[in-house]
RNA sequence: CGGGGAGUAGCGCAGCCUGGCAGCGCACCUGCUUUGGGAGCAGGAGGCCGCGGGUUCAAAUCCCGCCUCCCCGACCA
């Protein structure tokens, strides 16, 4: 069974032909079925997104993963920089004490810190850590460009890598080591903090995932006990993968005083009074390329959402003779000219199935496939990696059609997403319906039915509260009786 | 840390029990034939058998010690 796989839509094709991408002879992958893990596991080494360093929990990621990755950067950052914050850096290095300012802070993350003791051959005075997140420092530093309120908000983000020495990493999902983006903000108020932090959770994170990722999230809160280590609110997007599990795929925490406090992050307010800063941080990771292959991926490989697409079109040359290399280039310089991310594959020493099978494995969204039967007739065809389709296509009409099937397949992966995870999800009225339920996918409950020791009940049966919802679905007002709100449960990586 | 496995070519593994030339598949290199859904044939390169010690004429194999990695549980983006 091909999970969540949909064909639809009439054929607008002169000739459709009857070729499913998922024939090779022998089966490329393990089948998503049979053993998720490892098909996510193959789908990184053949598809060459990444392999494992030489230090447990370290990442290689390779060229084609990492061009990924640049699509996502570029993509958030926009996102970032489109509610007026600025890109800035700060050190890998944070002094030992720092950690220990915030007492939530430093319980929840000295057990996975990485210290160093030793530097250029000496002990060293205070050991220092190389950061698990960046609140200490960057805090440190707010308090001293934070003076009066004239200086709020002060929005800005870093791009960097982090360590947490963690116990069991998994390639992108849990790791040593990890890119990712990390906001930190300070506010006059504690409304204009919610607020930022509420608006970065939509307008940053949703909008991503949504419209580029084609991954559908459910945005809410986090409970007590998920919350982030110093914050008074996380919020949170989770994901469905396409194994049922649930992936926290970016948070923002509303960080009320709790640092602003230790830190001295203090202002004079417009009556002259001294105040502290209220603040956000907030951020999204490598991570999400283990999401965009466990939830888009099928057993073909990795398929990709053209938005996000570092090669949205590659035209195979299928045979090297005749002028179908010089026509193949002709065919990508239009594609090219008509504002596409195109690759030509002229590799003919290489059999054409072979390159196919790779190119699926890729994700590539759109492919073209042109040879000598192609060129004579003033065809090319246009295959589709989101549904498996193939269909023959007049040159002349060439760039319209490659383009109505980029955005086409955009529309396809979060509709077929989006129905995945309805099919996927349970509405329960009991714990011990969620519980089971969880087997499959996620499960709703009203908060009221979970209880007061519904949470230890879940937990215990390997099951966790992913995120609480507000009436509409959304994010919860915060002055929402506890009673209005839903609990989306499900198992997690 | 608790429990379970494994270290042999780039990757995946067999060989070990019963000591006797270092093997298989994939990948790689060369040549020819191929190429419209993972090509075929022929030839070739590649090894501290995790490390250290011991037994033995002889150790990947038996014995002792050490190291590392992976998987399952408690934390996390």
């Amino acid at each position: 069974m091909r999970r969540g796989t949909r064909r639809r839509g009439p054929a607008r094709a002169h000739r459709r032909r009857n070729i499913s991408p998922h024939m090779a002879k022998t089966a490329v992958l393990t089948p998503q079925n049979r053993d998720f893990p490892r098909w996510y596991q193959d789908v990184l080494a053949k598809a060459e997104l990444a392999e494992n360093g030489p230090v447990r929990g370290t990442i290689v990621i390779r060229p084609y993963g990492y061009a990924i990755w640049e699509r996502m950067q570029s993509e958030i950052d926009q996102r970032i920089k489109s509610l007026g914050v600025a890109n800035a850096y700060f050190p890998l290095f944070i002094p030992q004490s720092y950690f220990e300012k915030e007492a939530e802070h430093v319980e929840g993350f000295a057990p996975e810190l990485a210290v160093v003791t030793i530097g250029g051959g000496k002990k060293l005075e205070e050991p220092v850590v190389v950061r698990p997140t960046s609140e200490t420092v960057i805090n440190s530093y707010f308090a001293k460009w934070i003076q009066g309120h004239r200086d709020l908000p002060l929005l800005v983000n870093q791009w960097a890598n982090v360590v947490r020495w963690e116990l069991r990493p998994r390639l992108f999902l849990r790791g040593t080591e990890f890119l990712w983006q990390e906001g930190h903000t300070a506010h006059v108020s504690e409304a204009d903090a919610r607020a930022f932090a509420l608006r970065v959770l939509d307008e940053v994170y949703r909008d991503f995932m949504v419209e580029v990722m084609a991954v559908p999230v459910l945005c809410g809160r986090k409970t007590t006990r998920e919350r982030f280590a110093g914050a008074e609110t996380t919020w949170t997007c989770e994901g469905m993968m396409r194994d049922g599990k649930a992936l926290q795929m970016g948070t923002s925490h509303e960080l009320g005083q709790n640092f602003s406090r230790p830190f001295d992050i203090s202002f004079l307010d417009e009556d002259g009074g001294q105040s502290y800063a209220w603040q956000t941080s907030w951020g999204a990771s490598t991570r999400l390329m283990g999401a965009l292959v466990m939830a888009q991926g099928d057993d073909a490989g990795l398929r990709l959402p053209p938005r996000l697409a570092p090669v949205q079109v590659v035209v195979v040359v299928a045979r090297g003779e005749g002028q179908v290399s010089e026509g193949a280039q002709s065919v990508a310089g239009a594609l090219r000219s008509a504002g596409m991310r195109v690759e030509i594959d002229g590799r003919v020493e290489s059999s054409f199935g072979r390159r196919v099978v790779d190119w699926e494995l890729k994700g590539v969204p759109v492919r073209v496939e042109m040879g000598p039967r192609d060129l004579e007739r003033g065809e090319a065809v246009l295959a589709r990696r989101q549904r498996g389709s193939k269909e023959t296509v007049p040159l002349d009409g060439l760039v319209p059609a490659v383009h109505h099937a980029l955005e086409e397949t955009q529309t396809a992966m979060l509709q077929e997403a989006t129905a995945f995870r309805a099919d996927h999800t349970h509405e329960a009225d009991s714990v011990d319906e969620a519980i089971e339920a969880c087997a499959e996918g996620f499960a709703t409950l009203p908060l009221s039915a979970l209880g007061a020791d519904g949470e230890d009940r879940v937990n215990a049966a390997g099951v966790s509260v992913r995120c609480l919802l507000g009436a509409d679905g959304g994010p919860p007002e915060i002055d929402t009786p506890e009673a209005g709100l839903v609990a989306i449960l499900g198992r997690a990586y």
